[in-house]
DNA sequence: TTCTGCGCACGAA
DNA sequence: TTCGTGCGCAGAA
């Protein structure tokens, strides 16, 4: 039984209970897993956490009792017209996601809007446990330090209290709704835990962190484990859980019939980019994608994100990159700065984020915002969904930082 | 007995 | 007003 059917099954169950309105808890998840799939709780429990810590389950506390989550489909109402500041609204996404919302209204399956300043330096834990038990926290700590230098999580050590503790409560008796004190999983936490903590600032750091870019050119095909949420099917009905990260592009919100995805054409959503990136592909042909990065100032027309990419990816692994490459990257880095809204729009419509690319217009991210932007950033203060954030973040905003920094730090 | 569907109320946006 | 959520009940299996 491999660990990507029982994503499915979890995934599946969630939805599943949601769908007939009934809170997906763990005893529910690990009852109806059983039955359908005679799979023991044990197990399930254990499953279940992985995919908290994979973020893709989220764990939150609603209306004083523990649920789940699928996290693709979590919805983030109402935030499509933010004329917050960016640095407000990424920031208190990140916020969003990191810290939940506490028991004081327990209601917290969406994230509480505004939870101040308090955890601002919290990093983004998808698994918004809201009565945030150490244990988990910690894990995410060290999983998700790329994220940025999260020095003294708050909410960590602000939160022992009615610590909802691990999911498990196995072997069918399990405790009610109440999530008491079942058998705990912090030893199978602690055991996810991963080493990793490099400060994100440093490009060095990054290379060395969860992300290694492949120098294949089609993602689809990487697997690396940064990347490890993307290959969660999130459509439990989906049999195949396989699915490249790729694959998730397809994403369709099924719950409700709502679907958020674009069927707008490039050209519907960056009209004055679109043009010319169908153009682009049409000329290149065999080539997978070429940016025409914009502005009139910019010292460089089209780089080819494959070229780009694998002069990424020889970086990473020390290797001398090749002239040309470098010359490229050496240019896009600095041209990064000059960058305009409209230029990362274009940027991300022509990396084949038409529809993301409109996030990142309307949150006004320009080239040293794009520079600042952080994964939760991405994430969740951009609105869009998970699947694309992912993508985007890794493939491109990690890559431009990064290639950015390390142009500095050579200098 | 267990599972499922759903009306309804609640709280947040 | 809309939306996400889940309690609690009734009917089905």
């Amino acid at each position: 039984m491999s660990e990507s059917k029982y994503r499915e099954w979890i995934l599946d169950t969630i939805d599943s209970l949601r769908s007939r309105k009934a809170r997906p808890d763990l005893e529910r998840i690990c009852r109806m897993v059983r039955r359908r799939h005679g799979s023991e709780p044990d197990r399930t429990c254990a499953e279940l956490e992985k995919l908290i810590q994979e973020q893709i389950v989220l764990k939150v506390n609603y209306k004083g009792s523990i649920s789940y989550r699928n996290a693709a489909k979590v919805q983030r109402r109402s935030r499509k017209k933010e004329d917050v500041s960016l640095a407000t609204a990424a920031r208190r996404s990140a916020v969003e996601e990191a810290s939940h919302s506490d028991l004081s209204n327990g209601d917290s399956a969406l994230g509480p809007a505004d939870q101040d300043e308090e955890d601002l330096e919290a990093d983004t834990s998808m698994a918004m446990d809201t009565d945030s038990n150490a244990d988990e926290e910690g894990a995410d700590e060290s999983r998700d330090s790329q994220d940025g230098p999260s020095p003294g999580r708050t909410h960590e050590a602000a939160a022992p209290v009615r610590a909802a503790s691990a999911p498990c409560s196995p072997s069918g008796t399990l405790p009610g709704p109440d999530p008491g004190p079942g058998l705990d999983c912090v030893s199978l936490q602690k055991a996810m835990e991963r080493p990793n903590s490099l400060p994100p600032s440093s490009p060095r750091a990054l290379a060395h962190n969860d992300w290694a870019y492949d120098s294949t050119v089609c993602p689809a095909e990487r697997q690396h484990p940064g990347m490890q949420r993307d290959k969660v099917a999130t459509k439990p009905a989906i049999q195949s859980v396989t699915s490249s990260p790729c694959a998730l592009s397809n994403i369709k919100k099924e719950d409700g019939g709502k679907v958020e995805d674009s069927h707008l054409s490039s050209d519907q959503m960056v009209p004055d980019y679109a043009a010319r990136l169908d153009e682009t592909k049409n000329v290149s042909d065999g080539r997978p994608q070429t940016l025409s990065p914009p502005s009139d100032d910019c010292t460089f027309k089209k780089i080819d994100i494959s070229s780009f990419t694998a002069a990424e990816d020889s970086l990473l692994n020390g290797d001398k990159a090749d002239d040309e490459i470098s010359v490229k990257k050496e240019k896009m880095s600095q041209n990064l700065l000059q960058w305009t809204v409209a230029d990362v729009a274009s940027y991300f419509s022509a990396a084949g984020f038409p529809e993301q690319a409109m996030a990142f217009r309307t949150q006004e991210i320009d080239g040293k915002s794009l520079l600042l932007m952080q994964r939760s950033d991405v994430l969740t203060g951009l609105s869009i969904r998970l699947g694309p954030a992912l993508k985007i973040y890794e493939r491109h905003v990690k890559v431009l930082q990064r290639t950015h920094f390390l142009e500095f730090e050579d200098l």
